[in-house]
DNA sequence: ATGACTTTAGAACAAGCGTTTGAAACTTAC
DNA sequence: GTAAGTTTCAAACGCTTGTTCTAAAGTCAT
């Protein structure tokens, strides 16, 4: 048995043959696991459903994960480096042109990491983002302090660019609209509306990517920018 | 046996005598299920749990809500009729001066019950905000269908009365930033900030209500009203 | 005080949960 | 081909879940 530990440091394992064109276990699992996540929520999902619909053998979970919690983490994982990584790297870009930024490349500069993850499904598609609401809401502790270990650097670089980007903010303002701004770009990816709670809201069941972004650029700057 | 049905018709029972100062069972069973489903979600909330902190029998939930799904409906049911009366007395009183609204007026006419609701713990303080958040990512299947029923007037209200403060605007627009703006208000007040995901948010662990609402006013309004 | 009704109580139920086990099957290297 | 290591499998484990049952206790008008 290795996989208990190795698997971790090794997530994003390839598939490594062709001769059946399923892809092997542990990816199978993390695929479906995903997905019923996001569906049903962490407590609602039982292995036996996740199991069973990647077509694998109950056992298999705790063999190659270690317990539901670890696969939890490892699905969330998967995706939350190279999300992060893809943000961080537009940043770069943007700041290595040396020019001062405006909040509108900065807003972009986080779009367009969710819009390419909503376009491609051996990403994930829009289920990450669905998955990152789903647990900002049901607060996985343990999940929290890797996160905190692992990926605080995000929001510092994002405060400091938002910070010279708007100089007639103090910090204290810059966190309050960063707050905003993140919230209501997260929920319109994620497709949570409140409004669809009380009618079948046509924008949200319509969800092309590209009119998300289109609407969504406008509203999260000029929120941003307004005068106090 | 009384309770099942009628239970549900006559959700707001008053403490109906002072000789405890305990509220009666079934509003007791309602308090700790509002708090504990708000903390650990539906599922992960236990009828033990409830019923523990409640100090009233196992059976009592099913003797007076039917079940636990039913429960939850009630739990609910509780807090939605009242906010939404709340905020349709808002739209009357200003709609009522006959003037042309501003949308900064219609924000408000929603903010302002969040507010009160925040700050008064007798019913149910900042819980039933976070209540809804969680209700609108769990997506409650028969809660959905009894909002739909009961409250589209809620969206249909504020929908019409944006469309004559933002004539400017097209219905597709409209429907685009109310969304928006309804999220970001809601997670606000609801605590949901994906920052905090990241690192630890002196936002939103400071939690004054008043505070949020002067940030959250001007970066809603300048959402709603940019130029396209 | 009696009888009808409502509410509480403790115990039990079947079903589902995450996890563990030990043996079988498969893969890989020599 | 054999041995070591890895992965799959069916079965079972102990435990918790929502729900139900029956009897006891409490309430209240007559």
């Amino acid at each position: 048995m290795m996989s208990k530990a190795t698997q971790l440091l090794t997530p994003i394992k390839v598939q490594d043959s062709m001769e059946a064109n399923k892809p092997d276990t542990a990816t199978r699992i993390l695929d479906v696991a995903e997905r019923l996540f996001v569906e049903h929520g962490f407590e609602a999902t039982s292995l036996r459903m996740i199991t069973q619909q990647a077509e694998v053998n109950l056992a298999a979970v705790n063999y190659h994960f270690g317990s539901k919690d670890a696969l939890f983490e490892s699905v969330f994982m998967r995706r939350i480096g190279p999300f992060v990584a893809a943000c961080l790297a537009e940043l770069d870009t943007l700041e290595q042109s040396g020019q001062a930024l405006t909040a509108e490349q900065l807003v972009v500069s986080f779009i367009r990491p969710c819009l390419a993850l909503s376009k491609d499904p051996a990403r994930g598609g829009a289920l990450f983002v669905r998955l990152m609401s789903r647990t900002l809401v049901e607060n996985h502790r343990l999940l929290r302090e890797a996160l905190n270990q692992q990926y605080s650097i995000f929001v510092q670089r994002y405060t400091s660019a938002f910070q010279r980007a708007l100089p007639q903010f103090g910090a204290e303002d810059i966190a309050w609209r960063m707050h905003f701004a993140f919230s209501v770009m997260f929920n319109a990816f994620a497709g949570n509306d409140v409004l669809k709670i009380f009618v079948r809201s046509q924008v949200v069941t319509a969800r092309d990517p590209d009119m998300i972004v289109k609407h969504l650029v406008p509203f999260v700057v000029a929120g941003l920018t307004a005068p106090i």
